[in-house]
DNA sequence: GTCTATAGGATGATAGAC
DNA sequence: GTCTATCATCCTATAGAC
């Protein structure tokens, strides 16, 4: 059905801010985006920040709310959640590709007030991610510290599309062929990952043996 | 010595346009930070956009030449290479560590414009980075596409910069202390680099026995 | 709820004195 | 080359009619 004018104002806003930023984008933009006046902006949200913060917000939980759920199913072990949560990601990101340049923006301007509007650090604390990793690392007799697992599980993830539109126009590919490429990643990136856990796994067990 | 009004005013331009995007910049707040009157601004560079364009070629030459070097000189090999790039670029990271996101900000709104400025496509021709990637590759009996392996490299070489301020605030991590985690991964990387090629040539290597 | 009209303020750029 | 003063424009937000 036809959405109504406060959807059209949210969803119009998401995609300029997301493209844009906040500071490039007008009101003025995102009325004429959703097919609204100008004034009905101000009548449903107050103000551009406001509007800006709801977004945000929306953006930051696509974001990591996935993430945090599947490492907080005890039924599963570690190795599983790191398909999933690539397999997570890469799908989502593949519908909103723009929400990880958006999303490192904002962090850059204003890291505390993101990483707080989500709850993250309770959630971080609630689901221990960070121990998990720890004890599978230590369980398959890797000395890798868990900051530099995770930062090379989201690199491969993240990376990519945020230098999208750099590879695509080097590269001279289309989008859609881009895509692709990306969509293979769901099933490489858990094989190198553990490729690298053994690296550090083997010279381990020479050390010890 | 003193620096001139012109270096001044280029280098008050090239802290705020990286950290916080052109739109986000005021023209008073460059000359402000720059300790000189606003009118001189327009007097040395005509205009914002202007002043814009030349610290956003700057940044993105620091970003990618350097790369590209590297990758000219046929005395070396591509494993060396790699770990020539990964060094080079951490190393000038940690000094420019908001250069990422301006860049990866900058590719998001006008990707062609950058790539062209930077004279990308000739120079990638000439480096021919993708045939010498694709070689080495082979010869280590890997079917990994050399996208996926460039893809690998930067992502872990990188994104840690991007993520730089979520991590700190998720961790509570100071600057300094990341910084450090950062500079560990200048050896780190090429290790597991390899790894990843292993475990492809691994799979390839049972498939034809 | 939706429109028009406009207030109120900030911004990029320049004219003109020194 | 450097300053002050100011213009023209654009932007967010709101008042008030319907």
């Amino acid at each position: 059905m036809e959405p109504n004018t406060e959807e059209k104002i949210k969803a119009a806003a998401a995609r300029l801010f997301t493209t844009r930023g906040f500071a490039a984008t007008r009101t003025r933009d995102i009325a004429a985006e959703a097919g609204i006046n100008l004034a009905l902006l101000n009548y449903y949200f107050r103000s551009k920040e406001n509007l800006y913060r709801i977004i945000m917000a929306e953006n930051f939980q696509v974001f990591f709310r996935g993430a945090l759920q599947i490492f907080q199913n005890q039924e599963t072990g570690v190795q599983e959640k790191i398909s999933l949560l690539v397999d997570y990601y890469i799908g989502r990101l593949l519908e909103n590709p723009d929400i990880p340049s958006f999303v490192i923006n904002e962090l850059r301007t204003n890291p505390n007030a993101l990483i707080q509007q989500a709850g993250m650090h309770e959630a971080l604390k609630d689901t221990n991610i960070f121990s998990q990793i720890s004890q599978y690392l230590e369980d398959r007799g890797s000395d890798m510290e868990p900051v530099h697992f995770i930062l090379n599980l989201l690199g491969m993830t993240i990376f990519p599309f945020l230098a999208a539109p750099a590879f695509q126009s080097a590269l001279g590919l289309e989008k859609e062929q881009f895509s692709q490429l990306l969509a293979q990643r769901k099933k490489l990136i858990p094989v190198w990952i553990d490729a690298i856990i053994n690296a550090n796994s083997l010279k381990a067990s020479t050390h010890t043996s």
